[in-house]
Formats: structure tokens, C-alpha cells, sequence
RNA sequence: GGCUCUGUGACCGAGUGGCUAGGUAGAGCUCUGCAAAAGCUUCUACAGCGGUUCGAAUCCGCUCGGAGCCUCCA
């Protein structure tokens, strides 16, 4: 079966057919590095990883391209020129570069801990002022742009009616119409600037006080918001790219834009496919600084926020957005992430536990395989895991993937304490069933358990373990129990298997 | 106001015409020295009202509620 991708611009799930036989380009609009990635952020960049390794799995040579914002906006159009980086540099009393430096290695940082594999290529804006200039200068000369004191504005109006018969009508990728546009979008001071109220930046005249400012052919000046997803993304990627992806809020006019400037400059939609993913609420509203309802990341991690009634694991995070599809919205609570924890865990311990399981292990006897059907057994494992790649290749649906896992999840525990005979699968269905699993939760989904203590604390709790089991086999239970209950409260946990045996688990 | 979505049980959340989603929480049972874990069983649904249909949570209409975008935004 193909893999189908719901595309924005057609509103649609269609058959993902790459421009170029076995790869694939994909651009996703990174973060802009002005502040702490908060828990929002988690969001396209967990979705945009599955779709990486996804792609991956298929055979796909991805090329991986995401951008980090450094550049800073203007708080609005318009007024005085407010770069947030700046801006915020002034509080800090930081360099504006320094600032970028020290958020982006949290954003890493953060990334690193949500174990998603770096983009290809992670372009920053500041890095290409000149393809950016290369590219406004095109636009000029194809008459799209005027210059205006100093600013370059995009004449959204001209493009319109100059590319709609094309194809490429401007809200093209929202659905907006244009007429409707003229009469929604609100005053703005300095607006005879522009020649109409739908026009956008491409360069912004530096007022003097500004930090960040290069020079260009109009003058001293920063980029405008726009205008560096569509120069880089065509310098790595091309004219024509397979894969478009970022939030739901960019969609407009973020992302509307870039279709525009670049269509001006190749003539083509730069992009094949737009994914987008939808955002994370709390309490039924989307997560951003206006409205004051940000968990960062590093809060989320350490459990030091207001909100949070405990810390929870990136590994936490990560299974919970899995959890849902990339375009439903998903909303945050203490009790939601809480589930999703024990859910890991308990996945993940059934996991394990698979990969330990061989038919060496189990004695065949007439009693035990008297329990289960054998044929509907290994049919039944067999079945969720065909569905494992039919759910991905309908849009990505880990959710539907991960219910599977959880069916098979009691067939793996039932087998290891004898409620199921192993008997009951082939030897082949067993071998897919760890490979399967194996290839989905680590390879495809990016989980991960932190192997915690290492070889000294292991050594130490396995000492442990084994004075418990000598105070069990001399019913001196208030030894065993005080072992047990001292380890809990360091937050080590003791279970007794069936045959005598103990494991230990670290929180 | 315009555009785009959305309303599923205590909570999160799949699902789009007929089949148990799944997870967490709750209840009962099995196992266990006790506990934990695990397994088994079980309870609470498809906002409301109409319509289409043999049949709708799923399609259509209306009503009510919610969100995103239209301004920086993942």
C-alpha cells in the first residue's frame, strides 16, 4: 500500500509520489530562537521526526531541512521597527547574538532529549542576508516589489492576478480570498508605505536604534518574515521540493508568502506536499506567549511550574503527542500526561520482555498448548502487525499503531506468565514480532528508556536483591520488606516474578 | 465580520456509513507471605434537533458551544 499524506494546498490525503524517484525533500520552519522552546515547540518537531524516519524506513534518502530564526521580527508592521531579538538582548543586556547562541543550544538541547534526529541541513537566517537579497532583488526586477524608504514591500494585489491564471492564485494554500483580505486586515500606522494593506515585507529599513541590521541595496536594514523560509529552502532543496511542513499557525500568511515569492522567482508552487500539524492546547487553548499560558520545556522537564503537579520524561512527552494524530489538537493536563506515563512505561516493559522471550525457554507440553488456539493466535499477532505500516501509511496514524501495541502487549505478558503457550506462534511470528516492534517503538518512533545507574548501581541492587531473597526464603519478611520499602522511597522498585525471581526498576 | 477547523465516556484520545479503538483513572477477580507488576472481567460515549439511508458518532441542514488564522506565533 502507498503512502498517503494529507495535503493543505489540496485539503486531501493523496498518494505521496516524490519529484525524484527514492528521495525526498522536506523543509520544516524552525523556531525562532528569541526565547525558551516551551512545550508548543515539542509539537512539529516530535510530528516532523516521525515523518523523517518514516520516509526513512521506506527506503527514502531524506534531505532534511530546518530552519533556526534568528534574524528576529518586527513585533508588528508598521509600527517602529521592534526586533524581538534586539529588543529582549537590551533587557538581558546581551549581545543579540549571544542571546540566539544561548537559545538555540536549548533548543538542541531540548531535541536531543526528545531523541529526534537532527535535519540535514539547519540553516540559519542570519547565515543567508545574501540569498535573501539575491532573492528580493529577483522579485524587484520581475515587478512584484517596490522599494519604499527603504523597505521592499511585496505587491500581493499584482501577484494575484498575475499568477492566479497560473494556478497560483495568493491564498492558494488557506483559502483566503484576496478581496476579503483588503477589508479584514486592520489600520496600521505607516501603512502609505505600502501601496496595498495585504502587501508584506521583504526587507525592513533598520530604524537607528535597531541591533541586528545589514546592508543592502536599499539600504541599511533586516530581512522580512517571510523571506528567508523561501530563499533557503530553495537553495538546499531547489525550485521544487517534495515535503513543506510547520504548524497550523503558519499556514497564514506565513507559509502563503513563501508560496508567493517563490513563485515569483521559479514559477512553480515550491512545494508538492504541505503538511501541517495542529497545535497543543491548554485548557482548550492554543499555547503561546499571548496568552500567558506557556510550560517550557526545561519547566516541563524539572516539574517547576505552577501548572505541573510533577516532572515529566521527554520520553513522556514524546509518547504522549504520539498518542494522538498530528492534526488533531492535543490538550495538555497533569492527568493526560499521567496516563501517558504509566502507558510508556508499561509498553515499554512489555517490550522488553518480548525481546527476552525464545521457544527454548518454554517447555512444550500438552497442557500448555491446550490453552490457545494456536492458528488464531499467530494470526491475530500477524494481523496487528500488517496493520503497523497500514495505519503509517494513512497520514502517519501512530495512534492507531500504538492501540495495536497495545493488544499485543497482553499477548507478550500472558505468554511470559503462562497464560498463553509460546507454542501458539511460529517461530517466524515471534522473530517478526520482535523485529516489528523493535523496528516501530525504537527505529520509527524514536523511544527510548535511559539506561539509568549503569554497571556500579546495578552491581549494588543486584546484591541487594539477592539479600531479599535469602530474608524471603527464611520468611524474614520484615528484612525483605524494609529492603523493599527503603529502595521505594529512592525511588528503586522491587517486583517478585513468578518463579522466585526479582527485577528492579528505576523512576 | 471573513476563512479554516472542531464538539466522542471521569481524563486524554482513535475512528468517518454497518465491526470492542487504545491509554489512564474507577470496580471486581486471579496470582502473591504481603505489595508491586502482570493477566482476566467490568462501568461511564459519540453536543442538541431535524433530514438522507435498510442502517449514522460517521453524510446533509439548522441550533448551541469551542478553537486556529486574519497581527509575532510551532
Amino acid at each position: 500500500m502507498p503512502l498517503k499524506v494529507y495535503n493543505t494546498l489540496s485539503r486531501s490525503k493523496e498518494i505521496f509520489t516524490p519529484i525524484t524517484e527514492g528521495h525526498v525533500g522536506m523543509y520544516v520552519c524552525g523556531p525562532t530562537v528569541s526565547g525558551e522552546s516551551h512545550l508548543g515547540h515539542a509539537r512539529p518537531y516530535v510530528t516532523f521526526d516521525i515523518v523523517h524516519r518514516y520516509l526513512k524506513h521506506l527506503g527514502y534518502k531524506v534531505r532534511y531541512v530546518r530552519n533556526i530564526t534568528d534574524a528576529g521580527h518586527f513585533e508588528e508592521e508598521g509600527r517602529e521597527a521592534e526586533d524581538k531579538i534586539s529588543q529582549k538582548a537590551l533587557l538581558e543586556r546581551l549581545e543579540p547574538m549571544e542571546l540566539v547562541q544561548k537559545y538555540t543550544n536549548l533548543f538542541h538541547w531540548a531535541m536531543d532529549a526528545f531523541n529526534t534526529i537532527p535535519p540535514s541541513i539547519e540553516p540559519t537566517a542570519t547565515g543567508h542576508i545574501v540569498e535573501q537579497i539575491v532573492m528580493i532583488e529577483k522579485i524587484i526586477a520581475a515587478g512584484f516589489a517596490y522599494v519604499a524608504n527603504g523597505s521592499v514591500y511585496f505587491d500581493v494585489e499584482k501577484y494575484h492576478h498575475a499568477f492566479a491564471p497560473k494556478g497560483m492564485p495568493y491564498g492558494m494554500l488557506s483559502g483566503r480570498n484576496l478581496d476579503d483580505q483588503l477589508d479584514t486586515t486592520r489600520e496600521l500606522d505607516n501603512q502609505e508605505e505600502k501601496r496595498n494593506k495585504s502587501d508584506f515585507a521583504l526587507w525592513k529599513n533598520a530604524p537607528p536604534e535597531h541591533i541586528m541590521r545589514w546592508p543592502s541595496p536599499w539600504g541599511e536594514g533586516f530581512p522580512g518574515w517571510h523571506i528567508e523560509c523561501s530563499a533557503m529552502s530553495n537553495k538546499y532543496l531547489g525550485n521544487q521540493f517534495d515535503i513543506h511542513g510547520g504548524g497550523m499557525d503558519l499556514q497564514f500568511p506565513h507559509h502563503e508568502c513563501e508560496i508567493a515569492q517563490s513563485a515569483v522567482c521559479s514559477h512553480v508552487t515550491m512545494a508538492k506536499y504541505w503538511i501541517h500539524n495542529n497545535m497543543i492546547t491548554i485548557n482548550g487553548r492554543k499555547m503561546g506567549k499571548s496568552y500567558n499560558n506557556v510550560i517550557k520545556l526545561s519547566e516541563l522537564f524539572s516539574g517547576n511550574h505552577p501548572l505541573l503537579e510533577q516532572p515529566y520524561h521527554p520520553m513522556t512527552i514524546r509518547f504522549f503527542i504520539l498518542q494522538s494524530h498530528y492534526r488533531s489538537t492535543l490538550d495538555f493536563g497533569n492527568e493526560a500526561l499521567k496516563g501517558a506515563e504509566k502507558a510508556f512505561k508499561r509498553l515499554w516493559e512489555a517490550y522488553q520482555v518480548l525481546l527476552n522471550l525464545t521457544h527454548d525457554s518454554f517447555e512444550p507440553n500438552a497442557a500448555d498448548s491446550a490453552q490457545t488456539d494456536v492458528d488464531n493466535l499467530d494470526a491475530k499477532v500477524n494481523a496487528f502487525l500488517d496493520e503497523f505500516t497500514e495505519f503509517m501509511d494513512d497520514d502517519f496514524n501512530t495512534a492507531k499503531v500504538l492501540a495495536n501495541m497495545f493488544e499485543l502487549a497482553p499477548i507478550i505478558n500472558g505468554i511470559k506468565d503462562k497464560h498463553l503457550s509460546i507454542h501458539a506462534l511460529k517461530p517466524t511470528t515471534l522473530a517478526r514480532l520482535k523485529s516489528d516492534m523493535q523496528c516501530f517503538i525504537e527505529e520509527i518512533f524514536g523511544l527510548k528508556q535511559e539506561k539509568e545507574g549503569g554497571d556500579k548501581l546495578d552491581g549494588v541492587l543486584q546484591l541487594l536483591m539477592k539479600l531479599r531473597k535469602e530474608a524471603k526464603a527464611k520468611k524474614d519478611f520484615l528484612t525483605s520488606d524494609t529492603i523493599r520499602k527503603e529502595l521505594a522511597t529512592l525511588g528503586v522498585h522491587l517486583k517478585d516474578e513468578k518463579d522466585g525471581g526479582m527485577s528492579y526498576q528505576i523512576d
